[in-house]
DNA sequence: CGCGAGGTTGAAACAGTTCAACACTTGTGG
DNA sequence: CCACAAGTGTTGAACTGTTTCAACCTCGCG
């Protein structure tokens, strides 16, 4: 689907007589950056692979939280809904984000692919031992949980006090800047819908299709099509989205 | 101010030969809940106590993270703001909570004092170096970071999808429920303003008094006075306010 | 070719904001 | 002790913009 780097270990014999880790292309991003060498080799003996359809539920809100993730490829929507069905989306992950950085016994939100997705899972209770053995991957589990929680500070500033056309220049210049890409990519790709988009800012689907035509006709962006967005004019994009985030493209994973 | 517990560690003598920590009544809820006898002194070696005047400003965004805090009493509001002057406090910080969980080299929000309040204050490096000593202090920080990233989730939820009423009933219920207090405190004082409210909220001060008036006029809530409220009802309430919050109640710090 | 999903656009309804006035409390100074 | 000013909160009325509801368009696919 994606356009993406041409190693995802989805593509490789499952399981070699030795490692697939230290060839994993989104491995610096990811919290196994933390581990070399035998300690690698440790993870991969506890991992195993998971394969995701698109819109397929991985977890649900309220499940006990038996296994960890980490996304090798694909995206991921996490989200907590209310009785009557409204929806809030506190984020999306991207290839080398870890999934159970929040929860301790349970999982507090939903996670569905966006689009086929490519993960390794891992028993909690033994990435725990792993952790407990080699404390720089705690380290590291730590570091991405106080990034996840800047992002959602930032999340609270969008969704709080930005304007319909600030929030969705917000989200464009994030999807722009996302670490996994390492330079600022443009095109931007929107793998998620407008639905997505929409619940992701606090809005509905029809204004963020409004949003998008301001952007259009103030000459700040072109659709190429309705899931590509190409940045014309990136100063005024930054500056109508208000916020900074520059500290959001380089701090990306300590 | 506040007609809290007898026992804050401004009102003793400042540092005696002895443990003061020992003796603190927020010790249970703080970071310092982890650790015990010489442990407690290795930290109260390095603590150092700290007063704010209401309003006083104690860290300015943007500013580098040298010293990081415990509050002991009174209430903190974390908040970013923009360009133009929009705010939006992402949470206000109660007694035996940790200031500097999100942060790496440089303080990303402001804070400061709503009401009078002590702190125990540590300088970073000290504070880095006794979790290297003492991993249950740094496994504590980790939960607590942990938690803080829950209620951002629970945040972002009021924020985006919440409409007033119901943005005002989850904050109050917030306030009655907050682990502080151990037991469900009503009625609830309200130590920050409207303003405060309204920029945590995402509204303005006129939509939450008017929805002050709302919740008062179905008679969920009496206001005793503008800062105190009795939560006539609690299950309309969190009714109203549709989100479910019990496990902010209990989970509060693990 | 026609159906369905996803996206855009238009018009009316509604709700939160804005602007303004008023009430209440507190502190200052005559 | 009272008058007055300042700060904070509430209420009203008009306005603006988002939501709602509906129609229409486009694209992919059976």
């Amino acid at each position: 689907m994606s356009s993406a780097l041409p190693c995802h270990p989805a593509e490789k014999p499952k399981r070699e007589t030795c490692s697939i880790c230290a060839d994993c292309c989104v491995r610096h991003l990811a919290v196994c950056a933390a581990l070399d060498g035998d300690e690698l080799d440790a993870l991969e003996a506890i991992m195993s692979s998971k394969q995701l359809g698109a819109n397929e539920m991985l977890v649900e809100e309220g499940q006990e939280k038996t296994r960890v993730y980490s996304l090798t490829s694909g995206m991921l929507r996490l989200y907590t809904s209310l009785p009557d069905g409204r929806r809030q989306i506190s984020g999306f992950l991207f290839p080398g984000g870890y999934l159970g950085l929040a929860d301790d016994e349970v999982h507090s939100q939903t996670v569905e692919a966006v689009v086929p997705s490519v993960l390794c899972s891992f028993s909690d209770r033994e990435m725990n031992a792993l952790m407990e053995r080699y404390p720089q991957l705690k380290e590291r589990l730590y570091e991405m949980t106080k990034f996840a929680l800047r992002q959602a500070h930032d999340n609270q500033m969008i969704l709080g006090r930005l304007a319909p056309v600030e929030k969705l220049a917000s989200f464009l210049l994030l999807l722009a800047n996302r670490p996994q890409a390492e330079t600022t990519s443009n095109p931007v790709h929107l793998a998620m819908n407008r639905t997505d988009i929409a619940d992701y800012l606090g809005l509905t689907i029809e204004t963020v299709s409004r949003s998008f035509t301001k952007l259009k006709t103030q000459g700040l962006i072109r659709l190429i099509d309705a899931n590509t967005v190409e940045i014309t004019s990136y100063r005024s994009l930054a500056a109508v989205a208000g916020l900074d985030i520059t500290h959001l493209m380089s701090t990306a994973n300590a």
